[in-house]
DNA sequence: AAGACTCAGTAACAATTGTTACCAAAGTGG
DNA sequence: CCACTTTGGTAACAATTGTTACTGAGTCTT
């Protein structure tokens, strides 16, 4: 019943740790429902009952929001073996937050919340897997956000670059290292606009902080940039 | 062995649902330790190797994390009954994130990750209330992160002050309320310096789309303010 | 009721940031 | 190799925001 889509939920974080065969034995074990979406359709309405955590088996779909003015926002894309509503489901409040539109014709598998918390009759290895794989997911996200919040939380152009130099220096270390990012993403990353991310790190290169071009940075004096960083 | 402390630990989120008789013989059955720490101790080193979800049974710690620059900032203080290390517990990365440092003599209790993903042998149905609960820990985590970030990237001071307002009009369903923060609060949690938000807030009075006198709020103008939200 | 304290509004000025538009260098595909 | 696209630096100007210091209203204390 589910061997068709084998292939796209092994490589899905939430059974990750499990080959084939022990997937196929969960899957037939909890029984989650499958269910199809056509092109435009709604996968999932922002206030309707929580249906289960739901992975993408294929297709793309977008995760969509309205903001206060009653506005659509794009929240994020995603495509087959992502999955979608894993932070409203155990949050105690059994309706999505968001919703979920297919941009394609989507095949989408729905687990419940209940899967996570009732052992299975057969008891078997894969569903503590699961459950650990669902703690970590969850645990992950946590720590992305946190780490953006320290991003936007601090209020300086400087601030931001300074911090996220240093971040990287202490990935790398070393003075000098790549960029992961371009000047737009980064911008984008930093909430900032990216002429004046251009902007200011050129008047750090005028200082003599650091030098770069292009992706390429060197970072001239580490103590000079890490005295600034807790302005 | 735990009875001392089943009053604070009833209370705890973690052990939400639970009587003090079940939470007693569930704590019997996992087996968690007790620790003592002096004032100013460490209870946990950021770097060092993770001992497992922690709650502060008596006393009082802060959580500390040093930034870039290697200067100790306070993230919060935390008391009886609180829980810290839940993010770290499952990331996949075994080191606490961050120092909890005592700062007066402490009783701590850890409860190893394990915990969370082993059935325990009398299969006891707290165990399946116990995994629940730290799931719906997590996932309200995330999701007053996700509100926060919300927040922080708007970039402008009028952005935050309407979407602030139209959340709180959402809430109350009326047209007049009473901001549940003072003025110093609201700049803080919006991340901005309070003169800025005094000043915005006139002009949005002189532009008649709300009026106010200290904490009560009028919005004159649902129209014009979702309008002006989405810029 | 006088003094002390907290809270919020105000104003002036400096500083930072957003905006827009343009340009040059580097990369890409035929 | 030439057009085309992408990427990133630059500049000028407007707009917003931060900073600081002061004020008065309200609240609390003794």
């Amino acid at each position: 019943m589910y061997s068709k889509w084998l292939q796209v939920l092994v490589k899905c974080p939430l059974f990750e740790g499990m080959d084939m065969d022990q997937l196929n034995s969960m899957l037939e074990c909890i029984k989650p429902r499958v269910l199809k979406y056509n092109k435009d359709e709604f996968i999932a309405l922002a206030g309707n009952d929580f249906k289960g955590v739901g992975i993408i088996l294929s297709g793309e779909a977008i995760i969509v929001k309205e903001n206060v003015a009653g506005n659509r926002v794009i929240i994020s894309m995603i495509e087959s073996g992502e999955i979608f509503g894993e932070m409203a489901a155990f949050s105690g409040k059994p309706k999505w937050p968001a919703s979920v539109i297919a941009q394609q014709p989507c095949n989408v598998i729905f687990i419940s919340s209940k899967t996570f918390v009732s052992q299975c009759e057969n008891l078997c290895v894969s569903h503590q897997l699961l459950i650990m794989n669902m703690l970590k997911i969850l645990s992950q996200k946590a720590l992305i956000l946190n780490r953006k919040m320290e991003y936007l939380s601090i209020r300086s152009i400087r601030g931001k670059i300074i911090h996220y130099l240093l971040e990287q220096y202490k990935q790398n270390d070393k003075n000098m290292f790549t960029l992961p990012l371009n000047r737009n993403e980064l911008a984008d990353f930093l909430n900032i606009p990216r002429p004046s991310l251009s902007r200011e790190m050129c008047r750090m290169r005028d200082e003599g902080l650091i030098d770069f071009y292009r992706s390429s940075i060197r970072i001239n004096s580490l103590e000079n940039l890490k005295a600034l960083a807790d302005l």
